[in-house]
DNA sequence: TTGAAAGCGATACCAG
DNA sequence: CTGGTATCGCTTTCAA
């Protein structure tokens, strides 16, 4: 056990040569079933462990990962691609490239993306799926044919896809529930609006909101959710609705990005100031209204770290074989006027990111910045 | 720029050998002062960067990190340990050796750990120190002799210490101050505990509450804090005489993890009901506190991430030469009744943690877990 | 003070 | 099907 186990180490234990052994362990062709079986065998009882570094000198090539996700609408998958792409560079001595692949909306060019990654031979693909029924063939086949996939955001079920990377949403609507319950103090009715309840993140949102008040907060009761199919004109029309036949209403949890349509149809009702509102995740546009006390509450989804995650979960397994996780939950962060600021980039001359290195990334104002600050102390 | 500049190329464009170009960049002794500078100046000119790869494989000696913590009273710092060790672990094809050096009581023993670490000749230290100042010199000389000195969750300010990683403490007294003004929604007064005005972050932490009450609560107004210096009797004693004082107090922010005292000071006179009290950190004996609904909200301060950040941000400093940051700041996470679970160890038969493969960490209940909770899905 | 050369452990190719 | 071997880039002796 002191000096490490290495390919010539089994090579010798057999009497056979490392090229024979290596073919072995890595399924290559040409290689004897029975001699095969013994390399196996040998390498397990000896506690054989790949020397990586040796491994990555002598072979040159490096990893080709493609990286599927939507184009950004908000800032929130220019996030988690920039934490996929920070990860990427903090991973020394190896080469990743990174192959991006956006569809323009939700559910459009999901398989093309999908296809063309399988195409183009990569190694492993991240992957944001507003439809996983539509791609669940394609994740069985890319899984059989050893391509790890990686759901980042929203859950694939049922497709061996690797692993998945998401903020934990049942925490996320409880947070919000037991928030909303200490704000209001008084009896009430909540609305909670979501894309779709067949989404199970967002079925799951509701859920925990619904629980943690029932169990909490019983003067309290939820509304049956609002679905705006990510539309925002729907989400607008039905807020409306929604406000006219509950004027009363006395607040509304947010659980997906679009919140706007949702905040603008209470001003038009001329309810936003009656209403505690607690949204989801941040981007420019609702910051102002955080600030201005429109928005008690955002429940931030950390993209940045999400993308982070999903890189490194999907790294450890090309690099080591071995999963470290099926499924990775984050908790979400809590943003409110206090703390704003820390969430957003700092004003030009400082620096934000992790890696200060190559200078990445553009500061600007109003652009979520998260957990890591850096600066020249 | 197709392929990467090795030494072989830098000793080529001199025509030297690859022995004095290796010597010449590592500070070693007997290379010619001029020579050395033609080397330099040619690495920079050709943009040379190591291969980290054929560095681990050729040099078979692994970094030695010492990391001197204070003993476990609570589990905060058993936290920010298990976080430094995943760290370490995940580092593929590295051996890194840990070397544990903990004090038991704060303020006792920090010196005697620093020297015993310089005298292992450890490749750096990660370090929690309760007074600076008493260690400004030592870390000074760690410095000067190239041994790099991780802060974690306070900083040692002019120490020439390499970064330091801690919580934003400011924003965790904003959202403190934020929780605090919209659970209350009259007028009153609150107060803050903390150890001791003279360390910065505790400073911090208070001037965040008391701005953030003054720009967006002005009904609310903040007592000059209560200092316990780390002594759970004085927290208890000083809060006891402050309620006598102030019988109408509306709320209470205890920015160290010594809530339980306050708590029971506050019981003991019989205002636990009245009071809205916000707490810090997360430990078993808070748990029930939190569920009794006797403390409504606790600002997690994520240990575990912080030893993460600092082994990180130090291994990167040591494999490249390069410190990524400075400063590394946190956003705590806000741990309320609904949530609260999600911030617990499963029950025993799942597994918690980012490495699964050795299962280090026990299962245990009303132990904070933290961000990442793995399950088999 | 400098050069030459032997590894480190896995990969990949060419012979047999 | 299998053995032998050059190679990756750096570290580290041993000579000169």
């Amino acid at each position: 056990m002191k000096t490490n186990v290495t390919l010539f180490d089994i090579a010798e234990a057999l009497g056979i040569s490392t090229g024979t052994v290596h073919r072995a362990l890595h399924n290559h062709p040409g290689v004897n079933a029975t001699t095969k079986a013994r390399v196996l065998q040998m390498a397990k009882t000896l506690g054989y462990r790949p020397n990586l570094a040796a491994r990555f000198l002598s072979s040159k090539r490096g990893l080709k990962i493609s990286v599927n996700t939507l184009e950004g609408t908000t800032s929130f998958w220019d996030e988690v691609r920039a934490g996929i792409s920070e990860e990427a560079k903090s991973v020394l001595m190896e080469n990743v490239d990174l192959e991006f692949r956006t569809y323009p909306r939700l559910g459009e060019g999901e398989e093309d993306a999908f296809e063309a990654a399988l195409e183009a031979k990569v190694d492993g693909i991240i992957i944001f799926s507003s439809q996983p029924e539509k791609l669940r063939s394609r994740i069985r086949r890319a899984s059989r044919g050893r391509i790890p996939v990686m759901c980042v955001t929203t859950d694939a079920p049922n497709t061996g896809r690797l692993a998945v990377v998401s903020i934990d949403t049942f925490a996320s609507g409880a947070l919000a529930a037991d928030l909303m319950g200490r704000f209001l103090q008084r009896k009430g009715r909540l609305a909670v609006t979501l894309s779709d309840l067949r989404i199970t993140e967002h079925a799951e949102k509701f859920s925990g909101f619904e629980k943690t008040l029932q169990s909490f907060y019983p003067d309290l009761c939820v509304l049956p959710p609002l679905e705006d199919h990510d539309i925002e004109p729907e989400a607008y029309e039905k807020s409306r609705e929604l406000l006219e036949v509950y004027p009363d209403l006395a607040g509304i949890y947010i659980t997906t990005e679009a919140s706007i349509p949702v905040i603008n149809a209470a001003r038009d009702a001329g309810l936003l100031n009656q209403l505690t509102i607690i949204t989801t995740d941040l981007f420019p546009a609702l910051v102002p209204q955080i600030r201005s006390g429109a928005v008690s509450a955002t429940i931030y989804q950390r993209p940045r770290t999400q993308g982070r995650m999903a890189f490194r979960v999907l790294h450890e397994f090309l690099a080591e074989g071995e999963c470290p996780s099926y499924q990775v939950s984050l908790a979400p962060h809590l943003v409110m006027r206090g703390n704003l600021d820390f969430f957003l980039e700092r004003q030009s001359g400082e620096t934000t990111g992790t890696r200060r290195r190559n200078g990445t990334r553009e500061p600007s104002a109003n652009v979520p910045a998260e957990d890591v600050i850096l600066s020249r102390g």
